[in-house]
DNA sequence: TCTATATATCGAGATATTACGATATATAGA
DNA sequence: TCTATATATCGTAATATCTCGATATATAGA
């Protein structure tokens, strides 16, 4: 866990609501019916809510998934994004250590 | 406790450092004998130990503060700071709450 | 193959952060 | 009051981040 990119990841509103709001599908419109297997939520839904450019989305989402927050999984022409909760865990844990604990 | 303001302060290794290192005055030189009732280090022991300016420490110091993250006193002409263990601890479960928790 | 759609990448201007040296302020002691 | 020391504040250049629009790439379907 590299603490300077993850800090720096979460060192943005946007991108801390972006994966809260990925803890819960219903935060976001229905998936389409030939999208039903597919785990996360693609790109474009995440853009429209959050109300920014769909560059500045792509690029929120590579700089969360370069920090292992968020995994990507291509269908077809959309990528779908979900949270690692393995990662998100280490890396309050890592805080948790670097902060509190001697 | 304003994350944002919170996080920023926290988005940089070296006042990272400080606040860990401020877990035990052990890591600093030993106190002056008129400073043995002083609660925490002094400016100057923080600089030496971080090698940076002595305006840049200040300036850290004081980002730290306006979190709640440290705590300064005065004495004489000295500034000693110390953690806020409670609003350190307040932070991370925020943290944990805003990534973690839905 | 051609077109439409979804996403990624690029380049740039605006803004924020970093870290410094210079200077100001506060206090202790002569 | 004058000087020395500790810290705070100011002005700054260098660097990083934000966010966009334009463009490139990937895929599905006609």
């Amino acid at each position: 866990m590299d603490m300077e990119k993850a800090v720096s990841a979460l060192n943005n509103p946007i991108r801390r609501q972006i994966l809260h709001w990925l803890k819960d599908r219903s935060n976001f419109p229905p998936a389409l019916p030939e999208h039903k297997d597919a785990e996360g939520v693609c790109v474009g839904y995440i853009q429209e809510k959050a109300g920014l450019s769909q560059s500045t989305i792509s690029a929120y989402m590579n700089a969360l998934k370069q920090v292992g927050f968020v995994e990507a999984e291509r269908h077809g022409q959309w990528t779908f994004y979900y949270r690692n909760e393995e990662k998100i865990q280490e890396f309050l844990n890592a805080m948790s250590n670097e902060l509190s604990i001697s």
